[in-house]
Parts: C-alpha cells; sequence; structure tokens
DNA sequence: GAACGTATTTGGATCGATCCAAAACGCTCA
DNA sequence: TGAGCGTTTTGGATCGATCCAAATACGTTC
C-alpha cells in the first residue's frame, strides 16, 4: 500500500500480483488474453490494496472515458427527470454513465459546463440547449469531434447536428382540432420568449393548426420562465382581460398545472368555462383535479432515443446528422373534454 | 492545427506561440510569473487552435480538477433542483463545478456512480446516500481521501463523517403542536419504508413531539417512494379507515400535494376536516389551493452551505467531522390553518 | 529432447500536463 | 564593460495507463 495520499497505481498491482505493469492493464480491460488464475491474482490484488481506475490517465492513451454528458436548461421541470431516467437506463447496458449538469437556461453558463465536461473527456454529450446559444456551439463540437445530440431544443434555426425530439406540431394540430371540436374559437398559446427552438416549434404549429382552421392565432410570449407560478400568474393576467380566450395550449404541463390553479382561483370552472391544455404528459397531470389534458412526448422514449443515438455515434463513427422524431400523441382528459359553454364564447 | 482527431496539446500551443510546453502550461494556471506580452501570446495560441484543456492529463500531476460530484437519490424531487441551484451558485465563485448523477434510490447503482465520479478524479463528493447504504461506504470515501458531505440524509445511525441537514425535529415539534393547537388528537405520519435516515429522524422527531403530548403516534410507513402519486394512494386508503387520522403530516411536500389531491377526490375538505403538512416548503406549496402549510428546510441554502463546506475542506484538510443543521421553520397555509370541526374529531 | 504452434506475458515508448532546478534575460550600478 | 540581482523562461523527469512488438511459456507431436 503506498503511503497515505497516494493513489494505488498499476505498478503497486503489479507487485502485489506478481505480474507485469501491461498484464494488469490487460486485466483491467477484461482482455480475453489473459489466463484465468491470473486475473483472478491480480483482481484480488486490486481488492485488497482498493485500487481506484484514473480514467485521465488512461485517455492519454485510449480515447474514452465511457461517459457522457447531459446538460439540461431546467433541472426542476419533470421532463428532464424521466427522459434522464431513459438516458440512464440505457447507457446502463453499455457500462456507460450520464454526468448531468443544469445551465439554468443561460448561455455562457452553458458553454462553461460543456468545455468542462469535454476537458473532463466525455464521451458525446446530450444538450437541451438554452435559449440563444449561438450558432457557433455546433461548429465547436465539431471542431472538438464530439458527438452532441440536441435534443427537444435545437440551435439555430434547423439542427445541423443530431437531434432528437417530439413532434410537437402534430400534437398541437391535434390539440387545436380537439379544442375546435368542443366549439372553441378563442384559443391562445402561452409560451415562453419565443426565442428557443421549442418556442418557435410551438408557435409554428400552433399558427398553422390555427390558420387551417380559419382562426386568428393568439400567441402569448412572455418572459423567459416556464415553471407553474408564471402558468398561474400569466393566466391571472389573461383571464383578466376583456375578451379572454376559451383554450390555452400552455407551453409545457408545468405551466399548464398553473393556469388549472389560477382558473380555480377565479372560480372558472376548469374544463367547462376554460380548457386548458399542456405538453408532455408528466406524471402529475393525470393526477390533478381536474386531470390535465396534455400532449404526451414521452420523455424516458426519448431519453432512450437520445442515449442510443450517442452509443451508435461512438460504435460507428460517420458524420451524416441524423434526426429521431417520436411521435406525440394527446391524452384526452377533463381540462379539455367538456363543450364549451355557449354563452361564454358569444360574450 | 495537428491532424483531425488529435487534441490540441501543450506543445502545439508552444510551437505556435514560440515558447516552451513549460511556459504555455504556466499561462494556462494563471502563474503570475510569466510576463504580460508572453502570456497575451500563448492566449491568443490557444484561441487560435482552439485548445481544450486535458483534466486527465493534468491530475497525473497535480491533484485537483475543480470538479465536485453531487450524487442525489431521486432527481425528480424538487427539492433536488434547489438544493443544486444553491451548490452551483457557491461553486461558481470558486470556479468549481459540479457534476450530478441520480442513483435512483439503489445502493449497488450509487456505488457504480460514486467509483465512476472518483475515476474521473472529483475533488469532494456531495450525497445524499440511498437508502440501505451500507456502513461501508463512509470508510471507502475516507480511504480514498474523497471528502464526503452527507446531505439531507447520512449512512448509518449517525453521520460519521460529514453532514448538512435540516432540523427536521424541531420543525416537527411545532408542526405537531399546531396541529394540537387547532384541535388535532389524531396526527398521523405518513412516511417512508422507515430504513433511511430521513425516515428515522422524521419518525423520531414526530414519536417524541406525540409522547410529549400525551397522544399515541401513528405513523404509516410503506413503501419506498415520496412521490406525489404514492401519497395521493396512500391517503385514500387511510381515509377510508373506520376512524382516519384527522391530520397528516407527509414525508415531504410531494407526498403532501398528493394527499390533498386524494382529499379533494373524497369530498373532505383539506384544512377544515384535514390538515396536511409536508415537508420542504418547495415553490409548489404557495401555489397549490389549498395553500400547503409546510416545515421549511430551506434547500437552497442547505446546497449553498453544503458546497462551502466541500470547498473548506479542501482549502485545509483536517479529518474532523463537521455538522451542520439549518434551522426549519412551520409555514403556515390553508391546509393546516383551521380549527378542527368538533364532530369530525369525535367520531 | 527438439521442433513447432499457440497462448500468455512482458517492457519500453508514448500520451498531455506539471513540477522544479537550472538557464537565460534584462536592468542597474560601480 | 562586467558583476550582481531579480524576473522570466526552459527542459527533462515524472505522473498512471495503454499500446504493441517481442519475449517467454506452455502443450503437443515426432
Amino acid at each position: 500500500m503506498p503511503q497515505s495520499g497516494k493513489h494505488v497505481t498499476l505498478k503497486d498491482l503489479a507487485a502485489h500480483a506478481g505480474v507485469s505493469r501491461s498484464t494488469v492493464s490487460l486485466v483491467l480491460q477484461e482482455s480475453p488474453l489473459v489466463a484465468r488464475h491470473t486475473r483472478e491474482r491480480v483482481m484480488a490484488a486490486a481488492r485488497a490494496l482498493g485500487y481506484v481506475y484514473n480514467r485521465g490517465a488512461a485517455t492519454l492513451r485510449s480515447a474514452r472515458t465511457a461517459t457522457i454528458g447531459v446538460v439540461v436548461h431546467d433541472i426542476a421541470n419533470p421532463f428532464f427527470g424521466a427522459m434522464v431516467a431513459g438516458i440512464d437506463e440505457t447507457l446502463q447496458n453499455a457500462d456507460y454513465v450520464s454526468l448531468l449538469a443544469s445551465t439554468g437556461d443561460s448561455p455562457a453558463r452553458q458553454e462553461r459546463l460543456v468545455t468542462r465536461l469535454r476537458e473532463q473527456r466525455i464521451d458525446a454529450l446530450l444538450l437541451c440547449p438554452a435559449e440563444n446559444t449561438p450558432d457557433t456551439l455546433t461548429d465547436t463540437m465539431a471542431d472538438w469531434g464530439l458527438p452532441c445530440i440536441e435534443v427537444m431544443r435545437h440551435i439555430g434555426e434547423t439542427p445541423r447536428g443530431h437531434y432528437v425530439g417530439a413532434d410537437i406540431r402534430t400534437g398541437l394540430a391535434r390539440a387545436v382540432a380537439h379544442l375546435i371540436h368542443h366549439g372553441h374559437r378563442r384559443i391562445a398559446l402561452l409560451t415562453g420568449t419565443g426565442y428557443s427552438s421549442a418556442d418557435r416549434e410551438r408557435m409554428m404549429g400552433y399558427q398553422q393548426a390555427m390558420h387551417e382552421a380559419g382562426l386568428a392565432p393568439d400567441i402569448r410570449t412572455g418572459r423567459n420562465e416556464l415553471t407553474r407560478r408564471a402558468g398561474l400568474e400569466r393566466t391571472l393576467e389573461i383571464m383578466n382581460e376583456p375578451t379572454p380566450p376559451t383554450a390555452l395550449i400552455c407551453h409545457n404541463d408545468l405551466m399548464a398545472l398553473g393556469a388549472l390553479l389560477a382558473l380555480a382561483r377565479l372560480n372558472i370552472t376548469p374544463g367547462a368555462e376554460c380548457a386548458v391544455i399542456g405538453i408532455d404528459d408528466s406524471d402529475e397531470a393525470a393526477l390533478s383535479e381536474p386531470a390535465l389534458c396534455s400532449i404526451a412526448t414521452h420523455p424516458h422514449a426519448i431519453g432512450r432515443a437520445a442515449a442510443g443515438l450517442a452509443l451508435a455515434c461512438l460504435a460507428a463513427p460517420d458524420n451524416d446528422p441524423r434526426r429521431i422524431v417520436l411521435e406525440t400523441s394527446l391524452r384526452i382528459r377533463a381540462s379539455a373534454d367538456h363543450t364549451l359553454h355557449r354563452s361564454r364564447e358569444s360574450s
């Protein structure tokens, strides 16, 4: 055992097991070339001496750490909890590990975290980019030779690199059609600043659906806060207008749940007097009172697809950008399952 | 620029800037020994060549990566989002970065993640341990010489290493006193399996408060799931008993919010007919309908304290275990702010 | 026992960054 | 101009692990 404070190295294991450093290295790599009894001797030495592999040292000669960075913009959004579970489930089978970092939706902080992860020599990056992320980040990833999969949000107008997302547009078309079918004509979209790709995608899908139905779009952009509290506050404002919308499609479930809270405060019966639809179909959507109607984006499956794509890129490097867009579905629940009262729509 | 796929190294920067590798290294370390014009030349070379530092290589000679691992058991719990924000805020000023990993409350997965983080040579670990974590983990950290701060949960009966938590016992004493003052005599504690230190702490604090009030404790342990859905389901069961409690203290806000949903489904008026108190005082507590009464544990401050302790350990290594326990406070809100109807207590 | 083929192990160079004693440089003063 | 001193830069060794050609060991056959 080396003196206190020093790490156990291959050299120590080799001396303890009576083999060479190269043999130790082969054992740790689970090489089939090593005899079984030799392998056992080395593993016993590793256990006895409390050896911890040094991935940084290994990356000086081999290229991989078996580590994937996951960078998201709001760790408190339940979408990401589910997505990370999907990522980890997929990586586990490949003996990879994900390391998660939260940008707080700041491009500057994001740059710092991405750089720090690269310095630690992650093998690939799954990135839900902060709003206003500069286009140059895609180039930087390419320069680094770091496989990067943009997830749910992308950098720039269209993704130039790999992308995994959900078919929000079709989901919005279904939501708008559903609301129209239930008698709604004043349907508003409650979204963020309008600058993130997620915002723009929602706005465009919603606008297209409204135009096709011959209705006037009503897009409510606002501050870069997509939380329950923001949904509540903004819905309170909207409902105090002279002619408020009769239906709200919210950026995500958190905002939609906030909107439900606002309606309750205003004694507006959610569903019957004002419909609310969220996006994501979080676990909470089904539990709330009334149950929230939501466009299901399947975050767990998104996570699995993104991690799977990262592993595929690492297994067979090829620079063709891949795009995976999972289907969405409209989960119809009480918050948007009533035919609108006629008096409310006319007034 | 080296050929594609190869990283830019100190050697490349040195050639580009016309200085030695040692000078480049000193510049990157921001050593005051280097002349300003030399420093500028090197930094220009680094920008021009797109240099990325290799922290793994550096740790072969220097000891630090300026990276702290944060391992939690349920990333979807809003407590951790707030705690991580506090951690990151504190680390930013020290030019440290946190890398987060989620154990899903599995000791086996936790062991794997902790090992992987150590292999990446994190400088310290903030750990909210999985339930049933073996005592030996504390010894392993000590053997590794890795400063480890247990947060909110600890390993074993009492923390043997560093610990940061909240004074749950005092919070529970206040909650019980508050409920008694409002006429409640059948007060139940809804908790987890009873095996985690967080469970035990809650059970003991609650029991002590109930004994001191001369009341019979009613502890409801259950499965290892501390979610909104679990709170809802278990409350539905409890409320179907012949003589259900008139007040529920729940393991965390998520469960308490689930309990409120259950009461609403049963047409039991939350607050008036059955009081509900959560633990954590998440952002959602104040927004819910009725607003949730909760023991505030200040996760943001917990995160700040934990990160601060980690930095202090790194700055002045000393093996004396430190213990920081932040004060809690009872945030009184509608879910537990009514005097109990007399008929309900008597029946 | 020698020859041969296969299995297993080895040793020195390499990777990128840091360390630190020595070398080099620039300035001042006699 | 040379010596002395303080500032700045340098070069070779080191760190822990991998690589890969060569060496060694082993088992089988004649």
